[in-house]
DNA sequence: AATTAGCCCAACCGCTGCACG
DNA sequence: GCGTGCAGCGGTTGGGCTAAT
């Protein structure tokens, strides 16, 4: 035996909601507050699961919620925050007030994705994608000195401080790799919604409150992250 | 004007984590 | 510690809309 649905199918609507649908949702809701999702439906007289109500709710309904696209800076923001937390949507959204999880998750997947292709840019890895030939050549390189090292550690294995500089270098390698990728993506974005990630401030083209006040909060979330 | 292709976004589905008995 | 039920989350889908042919 089985968990139990979230709701018996039978007899529960699905798809588009209705004026009149969200008018009970909203209205029960104002009056009562959401005590429980699962038996809100019946008591606001709704022929839906709870979970479609939460997300109607929670999406379209709720009074704080901000319609249109995002801004520059917001994009910006999502960024920067996907860069670090990954596809955790309902994160990024809750550095973003009146957006929601599924909105960000829609703009992403339809707008920023493409964009970041179109620079270059992996966005699952916020790197630059590097083409075969180039990763070949990357991959060459670093075997080298990975020989070096082994060869230099091995001839002065009685020496620690040698072996140990020389396996630095060969990891030290890789972290110049992902620092100048990161460089590079950072500039590439930069350029892209005018915004100075060394100062954290905003070109003149972008100079309005909101651009002001996202920088300076992708700024403390960067030290908080860093600081993790 | 009709058809097709691509885009966008609301909504659904299934899984996970958490609270509680 | 275990099972159950719920809310929340992220991936995916489907349908409406628009631009291109």
């Amino acid at each position: 035996m089985g968990r139990k649905p979230c709701c018996d199918k039978v007899g529960i609507k699905k798809g588009p909601w209705t004026a009149e649908e969200d008018k009970k949702l909203m209205n029960f809701i104002f009056t009562n507050g959401h005590c429980s999702w699962r038996s809100l439906p019946k008591l606001a007289g709704l022929l839906r699961c709870g979970k479609s109500c939460r997300l109607r709710w929670i999406n379209y309904l709720r009074p704080d919620v901000k319609r249109g696209v995002l801004s520059d800076s917001e994009e910006k923001l999502v960024i920067d925050l996907h860069a670090q937390l990954g596809n955790r949507w309902s994160k990024i959204a809750s550095h973003l007030p009146g957006r929601t999880d599924n909105e960000i998750k829609n703009h992403w997947n339809t707008h920023i994705k493409k964009k970041l292709e179109k620079m270059g840019i992996d966005p699952k890895t916020h790197k630059p994608i590097i083409s075969d030939s180039a990763a070949e050549k990357i991959n060459e390189d670093h075997d080298d000195n990975l020989k070096a090292s082994i060869n230099a550690s091995s001839s002065s294995s009685s020496s620690s401080s040698s072996s140990s500089s020389s396996s630095s270098s060969s990891s030290g390698i890789v972290d110049e790799i992902n620092l100048s990728c990161m460089d590079y993506f950072w500039e590439e974005l930069g350029d892209f919604i005018g915004l100075d990630f060394n100062t954290f401030s905003v070109d003149d083209e972008h100079e309005d409150h909101e651009s002001l006040s996202l920088a300076h909060e992708i700024n403390v979330i960067d030290h908080q992250l860093w600081n993790i």
